[in-house]
DNA sequence: CTCTAATATAAGTTTTTCCTTAAATCATGT
DNA sequence: ACATGATTTAAGGAAAAACTTATATTAGAG
């Protein structure tokens, strides 16, 4: 599945956000979305599923709860593609600038 | 349409990065796709619909032509989203690199 | 004015996506 | 062992997306 497919939807994208800030039980994530989506817990574990399937998203088991938290990977995939269409709003980059954003995509 | 459904689409993506290079008629664009992903000249002109009304092309008519090219405003939109994420792979900033930074955001 | 080329739109079909309800898992406290 | 709480999985249905073919529109050539 397609990063992009993946971010369409407006649940999971919430979701991500969510878990942007910190890492969050199955639960919270479930009560936040059902209050704001008015869905079921039952769909926000599809979506669930669906950011684990595709990368978006690490679970890590602690007793009965499933703690969620973001993987990068997929997303540094979208900004990738980005790219290409930065130059149409970015100022152009002067030489000093230029040394910098280097440094920045070559780290240590 | 939100920016990501537009995305959703490998289609639009392929077309978008044609016209990321240089603007393009649509009888240019439809071949391109046609040979790539063999679906029909009314595909991509559905396609290209959607580009317009979801304002990620723009067109300018030419005699019977019309030039299509590209609207970074969505994609923009798109790329302030991905902002919370990039913590996540960018290295942190040091003081110099975030003065430039803060310039760049604020242009002119 | 008529023909043709370039492009868009309409109508209908198939496929995919997302939701719901119901049932299955699995860990923990009693 | 049993009941309970947290979560996932299964099955089915409704709605949306993306094709296809056929038709409409519009500009320019002759």
């Amino acid at each position: 599945m397609h990063a992009f497919d993946v971010l369409r939807d407006p649940v999971r994208r919430r979701i991500l956000e969510l878990l942007a800030g910190e890492e969050h039980p199955a639960g919270a994530v479930a009560d936040v979305i059902r209050r704001e989506f008015g869905i079921t817990q039952a769909a926000v574990s599809q979506h669930l599923k669906v950011l684990r399937d595709s990368g978006f998203a690490t679970v890590r088991v602690d007793g009965a709860r499933r703690i969620y938290a973001v993987d990068p990977e997929p997303l540094r995939d979208v900004d990738a593609w980005l790219v290409r269409f930065r130059p149409f709003w970015e100022p152009k980059l002067d030489a000093l600038e230029t040394e910098i954003e280097r440094g920045k995509r070559r780290p240590r």
